[in-house]
DNA sequence: TCCACGTCTGAATCCTTTG
DNA sequence: ACAAAGGATTCAGACGTGG
């Protein structure tokens, strides 16, 4: 499914991470080169005196330089100018997506309005652990927002719906996300053991928009790169990115993350065109907080057979491809199974049913309870 | 708890849906004498008579960079005229609602800032039954969004804490909202058996607005009432109403409907409060009336520290002395302390918080408080 | 080995009254 | 106006420790 390479493309410093100013290194770059960009600017918070916790603690606030903007104005004048520089990048085709809170979504919604690009939706990034609101004068700040955005309206940008629909087990999937905010060992950490950037992303979200609308081979550009979720995920899937981030301490880290990462099976990565029904926990999520990797192999209830899964939630095993129950039904010769009990994952030499991890999502779900 | 009249109050015409022009209508009332503004405006730029450009010709489809810029910027017009109309009338400590969807909550939002409206929360519509994509070429648009804003920074906005913890079954409210869209029986029908109108919001929606950010016997203006559910959920609360529409077809049902409205009864009306509401009590009260003697000692939450009640109502323990919040926040080296929470007595053998006896005095003051 | 329990922390525009 | 003081306020999840 390789596509031909855009024009310019053989000059792209593909899976590298630039120094320097994200405006100027993207000027430097051909027009028209690259299929996605993400981009995670900064919020803009103004925030003022310190907060503390009930039992006095204080809040780690992010008080960083490059979170400081003196006014609307100035922030205006530096989102306008890094969109431009990013539309300038972007194919015919391409398309962006940004990410950010109630401080600052307005003004970059309204200005990639205003530049022309076409927005498809806003997506909410629905936390399942957020910081409460201590003080009890708002509600608690549960969610930031996501755009995403076509280069211009007539662009034939790629959306795999039926990727999506697979990793949301059968019924589209919608406009409200939710994922676990970074934390635990996901949460990339300093010499000093601190953690290595304020505002790390969580995998799980980049999975689901990388799969949702790239495919292997796209070339993916992250001008606010950190410490590099957005290329991890990318070369886990398949995709090349090219990360741009001022921060030499950020760098360091993101170029030792990146080493490490692997890219999954070829197989794993190859989208599914199933068509599915069935509600409840999608197994894809599983996947995309990472609980099953793409490409383990899963083993069924008398060990008889094996099956890989792939990364939008489907299995592949012995020709056969499909839901975690399709596969079992069909390994077996049966009408039906339930993939959740059929179905074991090894750890650590133990085999343990994959109804184990359903069950730990259930029990984040508690939030998915009416508010 | 009745408020005193804004100044002007008595000319407001409550209760009752103005016709015409929102924004001539709304420079017709006298400023500063509404509490709480819920504004559900149009983004179709298409709509009848909304939007006119200067020259008043018609605003054609959006098909180009020029045509789109200047549907835009009329857009942004309107949005500027009837927010800045709407924050005339706003109190000092009056607070706005509006709700869109991507197509113009940026444009509301960043317009918000612009104006000096202070952002407290954006809060995400969750629908639990939206309408599907049926193309499947975009994400199930599950959501829409509303932002919550105060006149100014300095505002003293109207936030019902505790009532909506317990509209939670006591976990703090999220910034995103589960709520069904409006259908069935609270649908509103015209004569020939069609929706009344388009984009009727469900009253469960309003009612988490205003048990949140209103009090009984606020008044709340919505400027594009439609059928008028802002009004019916005021009128059930307890709040006065002013809605201002321009369609009658829309005043016409809205009128029918708000006549059927009935009020809770007042014990339904009351929701739970927080301490900050209650009268402040100086701790000095305790040794007057005897409850405490100088000379007692007083135990740390923990018991780890100790310190003496003195006859002005001041703690002395281990050279630290000051009230019962300074003397525990030096012994804990804690930046505050909540003293009532912290310190206990002992009372045969037994330890007891001294919040306590605040809470016998409240009790006594209670019957003398004028309703 | 496992459970119970305590501790820590996360993009946060997070107080109100008195003098 | 500003400064000082009173005193109100938290949820989910990861991790470590001790029994």
């Amino acid at each position: 499914m390789t596509k031909p390479k855009a024009k310019g493309a053989e000059t792209l410093p593909l899976n590298q991470i630039l120094s320097g100013d994200c405006i100027e290194r993207m000027n430097s770059l051909p027009a028209g080169s690259i299929d996605l960009i993400f981009a995670d600017p900064p919020y803009n918070l103004q925030l003022k005196g310190d907060l503390h916790r009930p039992d006095n603690s204080k809040v780690d606030a992010v008080d960083d330089d490059w979170d400081r903007f003196d006014s609307f104005k100035i922030y205006d004048r530096f989102t306008r100018d890094w969109l431009a520089a990013a539309r300038r990048l972007l194919k015919p085709n391409g398309a962006i997506w940004v990410i950010g809170s109630y401080h600052n979504i307005f003004r970059l919604g309204a200005e990639l309005q205003n530049q022309g690009f076409w927005l498809l939706n806003d997506v909410v990034w629905r936390k399942s652990n957020p910081m409460p609101n201590f003080r009890g004068k708002r509600l608690t700040n549960a969610h930031e927002t996501l755009i995403w955005a076509s280069k211009e309206e007539a662009s034939k940008y790629t959306f795999n719906y039926e990727a999506l629909k697979a990793l949301n087990e059968g019924v589209q999937m919608r406009s409200d996300w939710v994922i676990p905010i970074c934390t635990g060992h996901e949460r990339l950490k300093d010499d000093k053991g601190d953690k290595a950037h304020p505002t790390q992303k969580p995998e799980a979200l980049l999975h689901r928009v990388l799969v949702a609308t790239t495919n292997p081979g796209d070339v993916v550009l992250d001008p606010f790169f950190g410490t590099g979720t957005t290329g991890a995920v990318a070369k886990m899937l398949g995709r090349d990115y090219i990360g741009i981030e001022r921060e030499e301490s950020y760098r360091k880290v993101a170029e030792a993350r990146l080493a490490k990462v692997r890219k999954f099976d070829r197989e794993a990565l190859t989208v599914s065109t199933s068509k599915r029904a069935e509600p409840r926990v999608p197994f894809g999520q599983l996947v995309e907080r990472g609980m099953l990797r793409p490409g383990e192999e899963l083993y069924s209830i008398g060990n008889r057979h094996k099956a890989k899964v792939r990364a939008d939630g489907t299995l592949i095993g012995n020709d056969v491809k499909g839901s975690i129950h399709q596969v079992g039904a069909q390994l077996e010769g049966a009408p039906s199974c339930n993939g959740w009990t059929y179905w074991h994952f090894k750890r650590e030499g133990k085999i343990i049913p994959i109804d184990v991890l359903r069950q730990q999502i259930r029990a984040e779900m508690g939030d998915q309870r009416p508010h």
